[in-house]
DNA sequence: CAATCGGAGTGTTGTTATTACACTAAGTGT
DNA sequence: ACACTTAGTGTAATAACAACACTCCGATTG
């Protein structure tokens, strides 16, 4: 068979699954995509922010361009997750619809994916809506434009794996938060509810999780507490954790 | 700022990380480069095996082929890693050299890397010889082409995060294997040693590592049994172990 | 201003998993 | 028979986890 490199007519395309949190529930960025859809094709109306590779860019500037465009900020969390690449995944009347949107003449696209996550707040809700984005309950989330619900799977499979490894919880919190609010998020991302006796023990002994001097006020039952999340102690404590397993012995079967 | 989707020339390319066990090292699978290397280039003597992507291939067919090419063999354990994007990762004259080699002209690479397992063998080492490859021992890899260290260390830190989570020790070795070479394995993977009565103690009670009939023979000391894997056994536990876990407090704020 | 409401916060105990550690068993070779 | 080499076994101390019920504090209501 003769092999022939068609790399005139691929594009590479990034695609974000943005995740915030207002204090309740998870919430994912989504934007609306009229412009997008017809009849015929599988694009729903709301798509997961993304964009074609621009000239002398790197994925994870795109990243950061598309996510500027949404929620009107740099600096936020974000990592690879995964790439699509099987060539049927856009065809048809989709990949038309592509490339008219784009103007390009393409017979395939690559795409990356990537998951952020973001210190949601009310201004940030206001400028996605004036943007055509909006931040959609992830369990309220319907049909979605080409495989993006697909994609919006794996990533919340991704954080809940991830979550039980690295403090991303904390991406999605503001500054200072209760341990209940923790507590919701850590529910909300894993699908199940933990005993708060427990999670606060937990959570207090970590030894990187602080307490302020502030507490909750016009609440009409107890005040919480507000803590913090001491980076600086977390990655002293997560160095220490590595010397210490040292002899431990993995699940080297997996996870027994 | 004017974006243009430069699509034209971008081009796809996978890299796999093979890792192979012999009983005793961790192996990878390198490319001899000889064709590939001049003065004044990053290009090293031994590259990791990769491909640009073909016509109406997916990554997955790239990596198939690629596969079958070195180690005259389809059907072997593969996972997508990372994609490298950055678009100085490769330029001047190795960007020259890689134009050349693949009779292409385009102006960046967007790699997308794979790890694979093999079950090593006599047949297949002498067949990567034959095709310009070679097995080499991970802690002697040298100088690498292009970004290919930075490539081969992530894929180490990632099987050594696997092999905590799932069963991908048994892809490296033969059916049939004793509790010390899964334990020298696992060693050689983690970069430390357990305790061999802990181990075996672990292994035994995981449920789906069972023993055969079979001992060792030919050695001067008491023989070994020989174990094997029970993928069935594993996946049924594996879903109990989840549903078990329904409550289970996660180590919210990261793995403390 | 007393009573009620709602969520914050607190300890203990039984169970299970992890670690550390030393000897006997079964073959081969001399 | 003896020496050598690696397989294979058990226990006790410790640490992590899971299950569980009540008091505290502030706001609100009547």
């Amino acid at each position: 068979m003769q092999i022939i490199y068609q790399y005139d007519k691929q594009a590479i395309s990034i695609d974000c699954v943005v995740f915030g949190f207002d204090g309740a529930a998870l919430k994912v960025l989504l934007v609306r995509c009229k412009r997008f859809s017809s009849e015929g094709s599988s694009i729903g109306n709301y798509k997961l922010p993304g964009s074609l590779i621009a000239n002398n860019e790197n994925l994870d500037s795109a990243v950061i361009r598309v996510m500027e465009e949404h929620i009107g900020m740099r600096s936020i969390y974000m990592r690879q997750m995964d790439v699509f690449s099987d060539p049927k995944r856009i065809d048809g009347e989709d990949l038309k619809l592509v490339n008219k949107h784009y103007n390009v003449d393409v017979s395939r696209i690559i795409t990356v994916t990537y998951i952020s996550l973001v210190k949601l707040n009310s201004q940030m809700i206001s400028y996605a809506l004036k943007n055509g984005a909006e931040w959609i309950d992830v369990d309220s989330v319907k049909r979605l434009a080409l495989d993006h619900n697909d994609i919006l799977i794996k990533a919340l499979n991704h954080i809940a794996q991830q979550l039980q490894q690295e403090p991303i919880a904390f991406e999605l919190l503001p500054k200072r938060f209760t341990i209940k609010t923790l507590r919701t998020l850590c529910e909300a991302i894993m699908g199940f509810e933990f005993d708060s006796r427990n999670f606060r023990k937990k959570i207090l002994s970590s030894g990187y999780i602080i307490p302020t001097e502030e507490k909750e006020v016009n609440v009409s039952h107890k005040p919480a507490l507000f803590y913090m999340f001491d980076k600086k102690l977390y990655e002293r404590e997560a160095k220490r954790r590595f010397k210490l397993s040292l002899r431990r012995l993995p699940c080297a079967g997996g996870g027994a």
